[in-house]
DNA sequence: GTCTATATAGCGATAGAC
DNA sequence: GTCTATCGCTATATAGAC
């Protein structure tokens, strides 16, 4: 009996991870579930006797995908607000551009209307985990009078949202031109200083 | 003969509305031949017959959509900079919460993977037309003095991505929480404060 | 050019043997 | 629980009449 359940939650783990694999490469609708169950290794049947149906197994292959993301350690390292800026943003910027974080968001945006409830748990446990974090050290900076922010939820999208910039908005369209990676470098910074200057005491 | 073409032309247009109505409201998927032939009025071969396949009607029905936006009015208005910052925000902002907007987004990230001149159509007829446009009027007010800005595609683009905001990433998820307006128009206005402060001239 | 009718294939989901 | 085999349906695309 232990045998066969461990069997059981094996094969469940390889329909995950296929249907993890497939669902974040290509559309809902253009992976079927006789793909899935062959690049598990299983029965169709199987995967039906696990999830149930389609959306079913969707919701838990991308939900395991969105947990919350770990970029809060440059945050509370002690550092100046320069240093901490700095390297907090090159951390937000190489988690949004990397390639799982892109599946992950055209996913949920081409799901977004069919699987609202799949961009919820994406943006509860992305983004608003990020913003949420940032927002509480801008608070603590002005606390400290280290810098003016009367709205720190306001100045933490803002940051945010600039520090995407360009970039992400190709990759999220896969156009096929980029940036070259010293003139993001160089915008990114762009971005910090500009913040600094926004939000210095005066 | 003239008859006969005008007649062909008019279904074609029909077959363009009704593909392009279906396009953006559902994903590509999910549209059928037969339903847009439905819509259209006319027979799925009479579709056939005008576009070839799925793929040519979707990029004739999608790339019309994808016309350069008209916001950048507001811009060369005369006005000082804080009232014209004020009002191409929110002009842009109402642009980019727009159903039409939103909806072309989605569909072009949707198949951005599948269908990429699709995004590149996109993002050369929008988003990169009020990147232009805002610089030009950027690189101007440093010209005259008035702002101090080195690199003004970078300012652009920040200043554009932070007035799309906390409002925009919910509605491209299709969240069903979004922010209240008022909020909304207070956030914008904050964008406005903080981009100012930040390369007025010192 | 435009229609009706149909070929062909793939889909999600199920039935029944083991 | 897992498999093979199959149902019922809908899709894209085509053939042939007018």
């Amino acid at each position: 009996m232990i045998q066969t359940r461990s069997r059981s939650e094996v094969k469940r783990q390889q329909i995950l991870d296929a249907a993890s694999e497939l669902f974040v490469s290509h559309s809902f609708d253009t992976v079927s579930m006789d793909r899935v169950a062959q690049l598990a290794g299983v029965s169709k049947q199987t995967v039906y006797s696990h999830f149930g149906n389609k959306e079913a197994l969707f919701e838990a292959a991308i939900g395991g995908r969105c947990s919350a993301y770990q970029i809060n350690e440059a945050l509370f390292s002690g550092e100046d607000v320069n240093t901490v800026l700095q390297q907090f943003a090159q951390l937000f910027s190489l988690l949004i551009l990397s390639q799982e974080a892109l599946s992950v968001f055209r996913t949920c945006i081409a799901q977004s209307l069919t699987h609202p409830q799949l961009a919820e748990i994406y943006f509860e446990a992305g983004p608003e985990q990020v913003i949420s974090l940032f927002s509480e050290y801008l608070a603590q900076l002005t606390a400290q009078g280290k810098a003016d922010i009367s709205e720190p939820r306001f100045a933490a999208v803002q940051f945010l949202k600039m520090v995407q910039g360009e970039q992400r908005m190709r990759k999220e369209l896969n156009l096929a031109v980029l940036l070259a990676d010293a003139d993001h470098q160089r915008y990114v910074q762009s971005c910090v200083d500009m913040f600094i200057r926004a939000y210095q005491v005066r």
